[in-house]
Parts: C-alpha cells; structure tokens; sequence
DNA sequence: GCAGCGTTGTCAACGCTGTTGACACAGTTG
DNA sequence: CAACTGTGTCAACAGCGTTGACAACGCTGC
C-alpha cells in the first residue's frame, strides 16, 4: 500500500497549483509565450489535465493576469497621496510585468474581470475623485492611465522577452537612417537609444496626474 | 501558344501584389490573424511561394505594417502648424489601424525599420522641435507619443477585430461589480461604457502636445 | 464496507499554424 | 542551344490549443 501510494502519486492538480506553475514559466528567462504542453509536464502531469481547472488557454492567462495585478495593487501604500497610489500602482505594474514576461506580452488584448483588475480600477477612479475632478474627466484619466499601464506593461514585457539580458532600454536596436532623408533621426538617435522603458512610462503617468491636477484647479 | 499561356499561367507574385493581397485579408470582416495558407490560396498560388519573396511572416508583417504607416504619413498635410501635424498622423494611423486590424495587432509587437516608419518618426521628431522643446524633451515626447500611438491603435485593432460591427467603445463589456466592494465601479461603471476609443486616443495626443507647448514656454 | 457517481488524470487524435527541403518548370544569360 | 537562376509546387515536420473516450480516484449514501 505504502508502495503503491508514492509510486502511483498521480500530481494533484488544483488552480493555485497551476497558477504558482504559471507563474513561475513565465518568468523563466527566454520564455515568451506559455504553452499548454510546457506548462503541463512542469507539473508532472499530462497537459491537458490543465483543462479540468481552466476552460481554455485564455481562461488560464487571464487568471495569471490577474494575479499580477492583484500583486501590484497589494503593494499600494492605501495612506499615500492620490498621486503618489496611482503612481506606486503604474509602477509596480510595470515591475511585475517584467517579471513575468510572457504573461504581461498578453495584457494588451485580456480584460481579466478579475478582483485584481476590478480592484486597480477602483483604485484609479477613487484617485482621480480624490483629485478633485468632474465625473467625465475622471473617467476619462482613469482610462487614459490603464491603457497606458496596460500597454506600456506589454511592450515592457516583449522586450525583455526576446532580450532576456538586462536590455531596459526603450529602443531595442538604434534607428540608422540615412541623415540627408531623415536629418532628425540622424541628429536624435542616439539620445533616442538612451531612452529606459520604465522611466519613459513613468514619465506618462506623471503627464496623466499632472493633466488632472491642471483639470481640478480650473473647476 | 496561346493556349497554353492562357491555361498554364502560374500566377506570378511579387512583392506589391503579395502586400496588396495582406491588406485586402487583413481589412476583410472577422479576420483577426493573417495566416500563410490563407493568403496564398486568396493569391491562386501555393501558400509557400510567398517565401520565396520574404524571409518570415514576421518580414511580411514588418512590410505591411509599414505600407499602413506610409499611408498615413501620406495623408498629413506638410503645411500644418506642428501640433496639427501630429494631431493628423496619429488619428490617420489609428483609422488606418482600424481598417486592418489584422495587421495593427502585431504593431506593439513590431518594428519596421522600413520608410514608413522612419517617415513617421522623423516627422514627430521635426514637429516638436519646431514647438521649441530641449533636445532630451524632443525625444521624451516623440517616445511617448509613438508608443501611445502604437498601443492604441493595437487596442483599437484588437476591438475591431473580435467584434467586425460597427463597436467603437473602448470597453467592450460593461464593468459589472459589487457596489460595496467597488462603489466606484458602480457608480462610473455605465460612464465608462461610453467612452470611444478613437476620441479617448485623440485625448491623449492632446495631453502630449499640451505638455509639449507648456514644456516649450517654460524655456 | 460497499455500491454508485461525479471529478480528475491519461492518451490518442484533430485541425490549425509557420517553416523547410526536394523537385520541376520558366525565363534569362552566355 | 546549354546552363543557370529564380520561382511555384508538393510533402512533410514540429509545434500549437483543444476534444472525446477511457480509466482511476475519492467522496456520498446506504
């Protein structure tokens, strides 16, 4: 019995399981992309058991989302400034999302309806009416602010996927251009290549809190 | 002889008529993704001739996306005071994006390197230095305004293709939550259904350009 | 304790994807 | 006319997400 009990331990699979797995393939260096089959012999099992726990592929991908999110908005400091949680929130999206790349690359085109995006929604109107502003420009910030996230996540995430090294930089390769056709390119490139990702979205975020500041104070 | 020209005709291909084969898949309904198979049996041959013209579907990718960005480039009017340039290459890309949304998916994901996108850059460049910015904002702002540009016009892409009607909202399901965990959700939830991502896009652009003229005065 | 039943893991297979290599034909060049 | 280069065709490979049939597990009611 004892025998057959650790021989025959067929892995128990539950969603938290296959979530940690996830999780933890996305952010195996190199990965770009999850895959049903990877994903299920990481487990010890027969990858279509995932099936059992999750409708489909995108089903799984936006629980992982999710959790992403939900981790962002944990590490909010709730006492803060509604400038200083909205930017904490943007910026820790970005870190995970770099984290975990293959999850993230997703983040453009899933809307996860999930507690951890309903709950960084909240968080971002609650900001913006703290701001002060009228109901259509909260709306309006809030969603300038979480396609900017959500994308700026993506394109964050794609980078560091094809270039596992330490690449933070905006541009992956310089633009070489021919200087008499394309004089700007040719004078600004190299500053163009100095361009960090992370800073240059944090430098967004800033122009959406500081449009609402500006917005609040002509009310 | 003229029989068998008339039977035997291969079709030949080449590069345009493959592209211009790519954009008439790409802008038909419910199309979301190019697939290699597809566009060869729309073009009457076999499916991998069109290797013999590029590399990868990722190089075939690459060539339309850029065909999409020369197109709008073509259409700004060279003669317009800076932030009105700017204004029209963004809301031509992201129309041109909304009309083949099979290939703007892939634009996070992408970079040319081809005319179009080097065209469009240098006129970005060129237009915030003639609003007067420093040379490190010049870069700051072209940066975050491409990748605005980019992203959305993926998003738009993204809405468009999964729903072939006439859908423009920037939501595509309306936000449903419990009103006491989330009573902003609640409260803005109908609000947000509202928003057009087109109009919501352009209110980025402007907060750039904004930014850009107040970066410029400050000087 | 045992029968029944729903849940879950396994396996083979389907249809789709991008891509490659061998082959054959066309058109041009020497 | 020969040779060579370019291009279209075909079969095939490896990968993907997903499904349905089957079998083993573990819980529920008797």
């Amino acid at each position: 019995m004892a025998v057959k009990a650790a021989v025959r331990t067929k892995v128990r699979l539950d969603p938290d399981r296959i979530i940690a797995a996830g999780l933890e393939l996305a952010a195996r260096p190199g990965v770009s992309a999850i895959s049903v089959r990877e994903l299920g012999t990481m487990l010890g099992a027969d990858p279509t058991a995932i099936y059992r726990h999750f409708r489909s592929k995108d089903d799984l991908m936006r629980a992982l989302l999710d959790h992403i999110l939900a981790g962002s908005l944990a590490e909010v400091d709730a006492g803060a400034p509604w400038d200083e949680r909205l930017r904490q929130l943007a910026e820790r999206t970005l870190v995970w999302a770099a984290r975990y790349p293959a999850i993230a690359v997703e983040s453009v085109v899933l809307t996860t309806h999930g507690p951890g995006e309903l709950g960084a929604v909240e968080l971002m109107l609650d900001a913006f009416r703290e701001a002060g502003l009228s109901d259509d420009e909260i709306v309006r910030h809030y969603a300038l602010l979480a396609s900017h996230s959500l994308s700026g996540a993506a394109g964050i995430a794609r980078a560091r996927a094809e270039a596992p090294g330490e690449e933070d930089a905006w541009l992956d390769e310089p633009l070489i251009a021919d200087p008499r056709r394309y004089p700007m390119i040719a004078r600004y490139g190299a500053r163009l290549s100095e361009l960090r990702d992370v800073d240059l979205l944090m430098r967004g975020v800033e122009m959406i809190t500081e449009s609402a500041r500006r917005a609040a104070a002509s009310r």
